[in-house]
DNA sequence: CTTTATCCTTCAATTTCAATAGGAAAATAT
DNA sequence: ATATTTTCCTATTGAAATTGAAGGATAAAG
């Protein structure tokens, strides 16, 4: 299960996609649409933000709207960014691999299957962008 | 990432299939040749055996073996019991599904991919046995 | 120069995770 | 019987992560 950090990551990129206008949005408001606590979300899309996936604007008719298109975001970049590892195991981890001290991972049969399910569930995550959200 | 808990668990597991004797294994052999605390993997071997994955004898000459052969035993059953939800999200669960307050599930393009993810690593897991690991 | 809104740091509550301690109960061997 | 071995059970600890709040600084607009 991800954490709710990155539960509500998605869930307000998936909002502000939805909409028609390209914003910005005010975290109040996609916080109350959403259900997320506001200064929670604040240090998410500060986050998202220093990641380059959004930018911002301060003051009057500011808020957080894309730096990218929304359609060139993988849903796998929030996901690592936000919580960490795709991968189920160290041992299978593309991007935050640590080397198993218990098993030779040529031979390991939870490592074959874990790979599997990794490799699969990156084949959704690596093809699917914010923009597959709406 | 699943819980460590979840990966000694597997480990655990693992190394019992991959013996050629059906048992009983000492807890202190397989905490030792697969690296994980003793007492920690007490009370993993233990709620394996409360759910009838396992069974144990005490004494000298007793330890734990399985008590269904492992052939029989889907990988997903192992992580639903130590780890909780395979799903991304509660309101894609099927075992601990959660309803979600801030979106028409019918409609949610977020829903609609990781019920895919999910289904996917389903696909894998309930595919697989303990007996698939060696 | 007031209002609006993000930015930033710090902190706190709670929960979860990982692991340990210490002994009780059961089985076996002597 | 008694000692040894091994699982069973309860309780607790310590550390870390998670979730979230407080309060003010900074920037932009009107």
């Amino acid at each position: 299960m991800l954490a709710k950090k990155t539960q509500y990551a998605l869930k307000a990129l998936t909002y502000m996609a939805e909409q028609h206008s390209a914003g910005p949005f005010l975290i109040a408001d996609i916080g109350s649409k959403k259900k997320i606590p506001i200064k929670f979300l604040e240090s998410i899309l500060l986050e998202l933000k220093k990641a380059g996936i959004l930018n911002s604007k301060k003051g009057k008719g500011g808020g957080y709207f894309f730096n990218q298109d929304p359609s060139t975001i993988q849903l796998a970049t929030i996901m690592r960014l936000i919580e960490g590892p795709i991968a189920l195991l160290p041992c299978v981890s593309l991007h935050f691999y640590k080397k198993c001290n218990d098993c030779n991972e040529k031979k390991c049969g939870l490592n074959k299957i874990m790979k599997e399910v990794r490799d699969n569930t990156l084949s959704i995550l690596e093809n699917r962008t914010v923009q597959d959200l709406v």
